[in-house]
DNA sequence: ATCGTATTTAGATAGTTGTCTAACTATCTA
DNA sequence: TAGATAGTTAGACAACTATCTAAATACGAT
């Protein structure tokens, strides 16, 4: 869940659009996979690796798998981003670094 | 300059750095370069995929080339971010779904 | 217990990426 | 023009990643 696990995490178009498609609300793993020209492992492997960045919580419901976003992360990743930038131009002095 | 080119920009952690170290100002590829423990030629990579994404722009000035960072572009990439969750949250209705 | 559905895990493979050294280009100075 | 300095480009290589098929796991129903 650092930066960079956000980061390699948005960094894929799938995974993005993944996001896209969670932000509509909570969809099953199947779903999601229905939505994509690729195989069911293959979106596996996506739905791994936004959880290792916690942009998507999983919670199983019967033999379903439900994904939600995380909203906060995402919000996190924007201000990361923002960060790279002098956000308070000429207002804000930073101590470190 | 598409999204995909600043989010696999933004991936690198190294060029994350090197944006932090622009935003307190222009510097030079050397100077850039120096901050790492990279080869030059590694830099130079970094600095051409960070062009392609329009997230910094460079200008020659005399023997060496003096890199600016781009804040509109990575400004324009933290809205992208964002506009991958509900902005309006309760208040937006979405038409599909 | 067995079967069917939903999803993940394992193992393999092709393509991408970050890094290096060596060679090249561009600019300045003598 | 020659030499020095600043950067980039070319080519090679190891590590990583997205993808696949096949096998395994988890749950619910019969």
């Amino acid at each position: 869940m650092s930066a960079q696990d956000i980061f390699k995490a948005i960094s894929d178009p799938t995974r993005r659009q993944i996001l896209k498609l969670l932000h509509g609300g909570s969809r099953t793993a199947g779903q999601l996979a229905e939505a994509f020209e690729v195989s069911k492992a293959s979106m596996s492997h996506h739905f791994a690796v936004l959880k290792a960045a916690d942009l998507i919580r999983s919670e199983r419901r019967g033999q379903q798998i439900v994904y939600t976003l995380n909203t906060t992360v995402l919000q996190d990743a924007a201000t990361l981003l923002l960060d790279l930038l002098p956000r308070g131009l000429a207002r804000r002095r930073r101590a470190g670094t």
